[in-house]
Order: C-alpha cells, then sequence, then structure tokens
DNA sequence: CATGTATGATACGAATATCGTAGCAACATC
DNA sequence: GATGTTGCTACGATATTCGTATCATACATG
C-alpha cells in the first residue's frame, strides 16, 4: 500500500455493486443483480479464475491476464476487495478470500459449459475465416 | 438489420469472442478464455440470466434489465447470436439456444454465491452508510 | 391508400470505462 | 549511491456504453 493513509475508509466513492445496495440495472438490490453488475465488469471473471490457483503479485497478476492495464487492475481488485472477495494476504500479495473461494463452483460451471460451447461450435461449423 | 443484405455471413467484422479464436486477455484460443471475455461484457450475464425464464421480445428485454439501451441490447444480442447462445424463436421473439440454456448451472451456481455473499457481508458489516 | 399505434432495431453525440506508457516510492543487490 | 524489481498511480488516447431521437414494418381504423 502507498502513502494511502486514510483511516476512515477506503472506499469512499466506489461504485462497486454490493447486495443490498442498488446497483446498474437493478434498484431492488438482490444480491443476484448485484453480482451480475460485478461480475461483468471487465477482467473480473477472469481475475477471479487466475487467482484460484494461490496468491498472486501485482504484476503476476498483470502477467497472467495478458498483461492488462495496471490501472484497470488496481480498479478492479479494490472493488474486489471491497466486495471482500479478494484480500491482501500475509505477504502482501492477492488472494482470494473464504467467499472468493466460494466462486469456484460457479468458475467451474462456466468452464464446462465453455468446452461444450467449443464442441457445439465446432458442430454447427461458423464457418469464420 | 439495416439495408445489408449480405447473404454469406452476418457477421463479418464482429469481435465475439469465441472458442479457438484468441480474444482480447488471451491469445490462446482457450473456450474458458473465450468465455469469460464474452460473459464479462456489460450486460450478458443479465441477458442470458432474463432469458432463462422464456423468449423475451425486444422491448420486452429492455423493461427486464432497467431499460438499458436499445443500442447495447442489439448490440449484445448480436454477439450473442453469433456465440450461439440467443436465436430468435419462431415468434420473432429472443430466445436461449440449448447451448445457452446449457450456461444455467453457471447462472444457479452464481446465484447460490450471491446468497453466501450477502450473508457474508452483513456478518461482517460494511458500514457503508 | 392515409393515419395512428406498437414493436424491433439503428444513428449519433455525450458520458464512462479501459488502455498504454511513463513515473514514483520502497526494498534488495551491488 | 546507482541499478533492478515490485506495487501502484497519473495522464492522455481510444473504445465501450448510454440516452434520446428516429426509422421501418405490421396491424387496425376508416
Amino acid at each position: 500500500m502507498p502513502k494511502t493513509s486514510n483511516h476512515v475508509s477506503k472506499f469512499r466513492h466506489s461504485r462497486t455493486p454490493l447486495p443490498g445496495r442498488p446497483v446498474k440495472g437493478s434498484q431492488s438490490g438482490r444480491p443476484i443483480m448485484a453480482a451480475l453488475d460485478l461480475l461483468s465488469r471487465r477482467w473480473v471473471l477472469r481475475i477471479v479464475w487466475e487467482l484460484r490457483t494461490g496468491p498472486r503479485g501485482f504484476r503476476e497478476m498483470q502477467a497472467l491476464c495478458d498483461q492488462m492495464s495496471p490501472n484497470t487492475l488496481s480498479t478492479r481488485l479494490s472493488e474486489l476487495e471491497e466486495a471482500q472477495i479478494v484480500a491482501h494476504d500475509v505477504n502482501g500479495d492477492w488472494a482470494l478470500t473464504p467467499l472468493g473461494h466460494k466462486l469456484s463452483p460457479a468458475l467451474k460451471a462456466l468452464g464446462t459449459w465453455a468446452s461444450a460451447w467449443e464442441s457445439d461450435l465446432k458442430g454447427n461449423g461458423p464457418e469464420d475465416g
């Protein structure tokens, strides 16, 4: 952490979707809507996906995520931290929290689906070039 | 669709993430990376979520998705169509394809997680107000 | 056929989000 | 103290998404 010595809250002006809070796309505050909004942000799913295999340093995460801009990575990590999905571990690396790890089944389901998707598309021949 | 009478392919200049195609965030073409990219686009998860309960008309989808701009809805629907996740049904409404329906387990897992998320956050008290 | 309404979808400028590169502070090595 | 590495922020450029207006078609009324 750099010079940010804000002792009140790190998340004053955030728009991180959180259950119970009205989010873009739904004023209801239903957790699934907040989840859909948060997880729909670019790189979020990918970040959680990469973190499943263990804690990673900032630049390491960048490398894992095709050198995504540090800017966006930083923003995403903060949002995910506010949502209590990721946190710094004892070494200062970024890691999934217990809550973050609970996303694994969903990610795994996505992985399974992605395989079916590939098979399906090959079978139908998108003749795309 | 405008006056484009392209009888070869509706998707000439698209950047829809597809398995086997290098996508933003991964040159490997691994299906999971394409899936993560496609599903990370704003509203995509939400659209699939809403379509799970049955086919919907365009404006109906807009209403379901908090009046998202027709613009983006149209774009997303096209991408999802190219990815063979949605398609027009016999009535001209938008519907999930069999492949699209296969996303349900993942979505359901997300829903389950969202509930856990809400409980967790309440337990930890985000003291956000 | 002209008029009015509803629906699916596109056009365009404005607001946001994301990107790419450069840079800073802290720490270890030399 | 110079150099390399790591975590992260700054800033201008580009891409994505938004809001509103508009078009085209289908259908009913007359």
